[in-house]
DNA sequence: CGGCCACTATTCACTGAGTGAATAGAGGTC
DNA sequence: GACCTCTATTCACTCAGTGAATAGTGGCCG
């Protein structure tokens, strides 16, 4: 998704080379799932390809050698583009949740639709007390309180979502299966 | 994701071929985003080479052959486990806005972050209020009032994300770039 | 001194998800 | 009979992501 733009982020700040730019996105967002090398590689192939980076020399130092990369005019023009607009607000509802609701009614019927929202639910409200305690850890950095931040809103959000279709599945059964 | 899930469930009703399963999808999860016909038979084919479909004949209706498929016992059993299994509550924050607003104050500072976020917020609003009417539409079914939710809950999450963040932008800053 | 381990750095082979265009049969229509 | 439309499948391709393999260097320990 936007590995690249972040990649072009990294290496604005100057060259980097690819296990450099692995080790300092994780760094820098420590709560996004740890990059893969392959990956880095990989994207880094990707933006040279379409002229975002250039590779700007090999060195070696006390190890293998290694090549850098540095960000471009137009690659600094995309960065630019992706860091002023704004994410479309998603036109679908892509979410195992609802697609799991939807589908258990067509196929088991509205009991195991039950069974499972009041599951989802309680495996929620165990994650939701964990985040919160990750908040009030005297430990959590500014950028540790902010994704912890996401995290919950977006799982009161599911529970809200999950309460509100248990009162409404009777309903839905009737409307898929007349 | 779970489109195999989806086509499996779809399955359980009875034999269906590819196109049938693509319409079905695209009728049942009116919400959801579109099927393309090449990820249906592709899918397929994963589904049938871990046998959990197999092909029930060929047969034909004013149109060209068609290939039936049948959900085998161990279909049924996939099914069955992802139907009962809760979803993770995802470990990671992968979001968009998110790793945005990071990378936005490590490659140009406060005030394209600032903006960023106001800018978003305005879109999110615009959308949640398009979102509202849709559900007070008189023609809207049970399926398109839980889809309409689900996506309300998401983006009143994502406003009061964007909020709060804003409130604590600087001190991000502060953390990151000190 | 030789062997091994840990760290740095990159590559490779593979799977899965998804897109868009191409192909092809059958029936209807003007 | 040329063409259009609907049904049905296939193909070629890109991107994202995983896990293992490869390879160079320095340090440490017996």
């Amino acid at each position: 998704m936007s590995t690249s733009h972040v990649l072009l982020g990294l290496l604005a700040g100057g060259p980097r080379h690819g296990y450099e730019l692995k080790r300092s996105h994780d760094d820098r967002l420590p709560q996004a799932k740890p990059l893969a090398f392959g990956q880095v590689y990989a994207t880094l192939g990707r933006l040279e390809r379409d002229g975002l980076v250039e590779q700007s020399g090999q060195d070696r130092d006390g190890g293998p050698d290694r090549t850098s990369y540095v960000i471009t005019e137009a690659g600094r023009a995309r960065l630019g583009e992706w860091l002023t607009e704004v994410e479309p607000p998603a036109p679908y509802v892509t979410s195992a949740l609802f697609a799991k609701v939807v589908v258990s009614l067509l196929a088991s019927g509205e009991r195991v639709a039950t069974e499972y929202l009041v599951a989802q639910r309680a495996a929620h409200t165990t994650r939701l007390r964990e985040l919160t305690a990750v908040k009030t850890d005297s430990a959590a950095t500014v950028g540790d309180v902010i994704a912890a931040d996401y995290a919950i809103a977006h799982l009161d959000a599911d529970l809200r979502w999950l309460q509100t279709t248990l009162l409404r599945l009777a309903d839905l059964n009737e409307e898929m299966n007349p």
